[in-house]
DNA sequence: CGGAAAGTTGACGCGGGTCAAGGAATGTGG
DNA sequence: CCACATTCCTTGACCCGCGTCAACTTTCCG
């Protein structure tokens, strides 16, 4: 048992980047085995996070990136005014804590929404890595920039977007997501709350939920509490015409 | 003379990368002198881009990084249903072309504002140089993640600030851009048009029109047109408290 | 000089924020 | 197992910031 890992636990065992279900999705893609054997290497496991638990804080020294197996994380700025911004949230199979690389320190948290089980992904084994493995350099630059046409799809979201034209999207781009990973298009449970999703697409928390109530009672979808079932997902796509779906 | 290289015009005449005036905010920042003459050397130079012409556009294969030397851009994307939503504004120093390493193929469009120069850095090149310049792995790095924090902080502006907030905020992030490149913090002009700007903002057009004149009757600007003169910066800062300026 | 594009200003209305009250689910201690 | 608090969600009433429409001015450019 390498020596940094803290106690393992179940969940633990059997696991490496080679066997990961989500080897599709995070980074080994385009990788040859050889150089997953590698990456799995500088592969930090750890005891699964509980709800409420922070990976890491805005301002926190950046030293590693985050890949989530399973759960959900949600990242948040905070003003200095005290109110907090989400930026996003991280389904399994996706990475936190790019933002840390640029300057040396985190410009978001990243709080765990529901229990998560993580592959921490120290910088300097990634950075090493690429001078050897081709593969992983252009795979890192293909994940951060995917973030960066994401967040520009979210940028006319929040721009250009009515209330109804932003949930529609965001529900749609869950499932794309939840889809993706082999799970259920139409059928998911939100890891977060109505709070969060409010906060998220820059709209009251009484707007979703009124929203919510509309798009039921128009027949889209069926929802109670944090359960959903899209019922007529093209009637939803064409709420949403003309905007990229929020990653992926 | 290279043979990629179009004709080459004035402005292009003892241009390096050691040399140029913009090397701590271009690429080589944080390299040796070695590694600049290498990086020098798969830099592609142009004659000058005219306004209205087209860096790349959307859904063009990517294949290059494009540093600015002097001019400006705009980036912007395109909807189906036809208007645009402008990304983001490119100044001096500053670097476009991230989102087409993605899948292949640029998300986004860049189109001259003001006549450009502008460096083409092929990713090939730059790939290949990573594998032997530790330093410029680490900046490209840096640089796509600054520019996915200065996408995140959009992302709380346009979700959470008001019209007034916007505006003064994204004055600001103008002037500290200016400011860094060494040319004047409170005194500069627009490069772009009040239709671009409330775009960008995810404002209407007249709505930025009131905004400057409301500033101006506030004594907090000057404003002909697009002369801008920022005479109470104090103000203007207690105005976006909170909001991390839009890039650098 | 004429026509188009860019910018300004005013009047009006609506989407969605705010405030307020209440219901439903979950937890906590007795 | 039941009161009680707390958190999360829903629903209604009101109202304001900003988008829309429209008219006009100024600048640009052939």
């Amino acid at each position: 048992m390498p020596a940094r890992n803290r106690k393992l636990k179940i969940a633990d065992i059997k696991v490496s980047c080679g066997t990961c279900s989500l080897s599709e999705l995070c980074l080994p893609h385009g990788m040859s085995h050889d150089d997953m054997d590698e990456l799995d290497k500088i592969v930090k496991r750890q005891q699964p996070f509980q709800p409420g638990q922070h990976i890491f804080r805005a301002g926190d020294t950046g030293h590693a990136l985050f890949a989530v197996r399973s759960g959900a994380l949600k990242s948040y700025c905070t003003t200095e005014d005290g109110d907090e911004q989400v930026i996003g949230f991280t389904l399994p199979g996706e990475v936190v804590g790019l933002d840390g690389m640029s300057d040396g320190n985190y410009a978001s948290s990243s709080v765990v929404l529901e229990t998560a089980s993580i592959c921490e992904l120290p910088y300097n084994s990634l950075e090493d890595m690429c001078h050897t493995l081709s593969g992983l350099n252009r795979q890192m630059m293909r994940i951060v920039s995917k973030e960066v046409v994401a967040d520009q799809a979210m940028l006319l979201l929040l721009g250009k977007r009515t209330a109804e034209e932003r949930l529609a999207n965001f529900l749609l781009g869950l499932s794309s997501r939840y889809h993706s990973r082999g799970l259920s298009a139409n059928q998911f449970n939100l890891p977060m709350s109505r709070q969060d999703i409010g906060n998220y697409l820059g709209l009251a928390i009484e707007t979703v939920s009124r929203l919510f109530a509309n798009f039921q009672k128009n027949e889209l979808l069926t929802v109670n509490r944090r359960q959903i079932i899209l019922t007529d997902m093209r009637r939803l796509r064409a709420m949403v015409e003309g905007c990229a779906g929020s990653k992926n």
